[in-house]
DNA sequence: CTGAATTAGTTTCAAATGTAACTATTATGC
DNA sequence: GCATAATAGTTACATTTGAAACTAATTCAG
């Protein structure tokens, strides 16, 4: 077997056809909720956050979803003006400020939590419980890995994600 | 084992990993051919595709890479404009224009997919060739699945990638 | 304390992207 | 053949997105 690699296949190459699936997931579920609540995908990724993990500050956000502060900002904006999310300025620092649904964006969460839930579901069908349990084990070890590769030679590094731990607060 | 899932646990939930893995491989990649070459994502995948399959027109370029022909249109006028691609109009259907290489974007080509396959090679070396396997495998059928769960009332059904067939022609 | 440096978050401006309209060409129905 | 429809591709406009500048508040050095 000689040269085992000097064709790019795109069809076959690992960036692009991670890029692919995961649009076609990310758009597909998209479709479930976009029409009936009204949200982009970044608002509701910050609605996510917000109902898994409790007040969270914009930054803290951010670092949670992947997202800059600038998109998290904006799509914070919108869903204040909705009134499906509150804030509250911090008094010890008047620079923070943190984040919770409201009753309405709670109310609005548990609905969109099932059809997300039921369409995952729907998406793992095709996989038995020992393929799922592997796919997601792989998945975890090849983004870790892509972010070490990332780190050598890369300006922006905020990576941690994948993570059920809070980002380590800067303060006690 | 009572209710298998209530809460969204968005460092678990599919969709979310998928994207962010996603994010993190293109855009690593993306480092490594932006600043030497000048290329955008869409430009690179476009010129990936026409290095793979030789003479395609703009839909089929489309088709392949899983963009829309405006998107398509603008990368390949930046390519051109470069002198990378060369158009050439069909004579017999002159609403065609079949794209190729230049002999510089051939050179440009050659030279980004070693640096292509050495990242996705570095990516892959956290599995085992089985595990690689396998993953592809995986990723093959969720793609596949996520396909048709899609055309279960999506507005665009523009499916049929992840394949090294052509897209069927659409006149012999 | 006072002033430089940090940090949280917003706003501004430019580039990228998507949708819809448009041009040019070919196919179709009658 | 001729009007209508369909197809390939581009252009125009409106929205989204990202990078950098900016505001406000806090920390830190001396």
């Amino acid at each position: 077997m000689p040269s085992p690699s000097q064709a790019l296949e795109l069809e076959n190459f690992l960036p692009y056809r991670l890029s692919i699936l995961a649009q076609i997931v990310s758009e597909s579920l998209h479709d479930l909720y976009a029409e009936p609540f009204g949200l982009t995908v970044t608002q509701w990724r910050v609605m996510a956050a917000l109902g898994r993990f409790a007040p969270l500050t914009a930054s803290d956000v951010g670092q949670r979803i992947v997202m800059d502060k600038v998109a998290v900002s904006r799509a914070v904006a919108g869903l204040m003006e909705r009134g499906l999310v509150e804030r509250a300025t911090d008094r010890a620092d008047r620079r923070r400020a943190s984040l919770r649904l409201s009753a309405r964006g709670r109310a609005m969460h548990a609905r969109i939590v099932p059809i997300a839930l039921g369409y995952e579901e729907r998406l793992y069908k095709v996989l038995s419980a020992e393929e799922r349990r592997s796919f997601d084990a792989l998945t975890d070890r090849l983004f870790a890995h892509a972010g070490t590769l990332r780190q050598a030679g890369a300006r922006t590094s905020r990576s941690a994600l994948l993570d059920s731990e809070p980002p380590a607060r800067s303060r006690s």
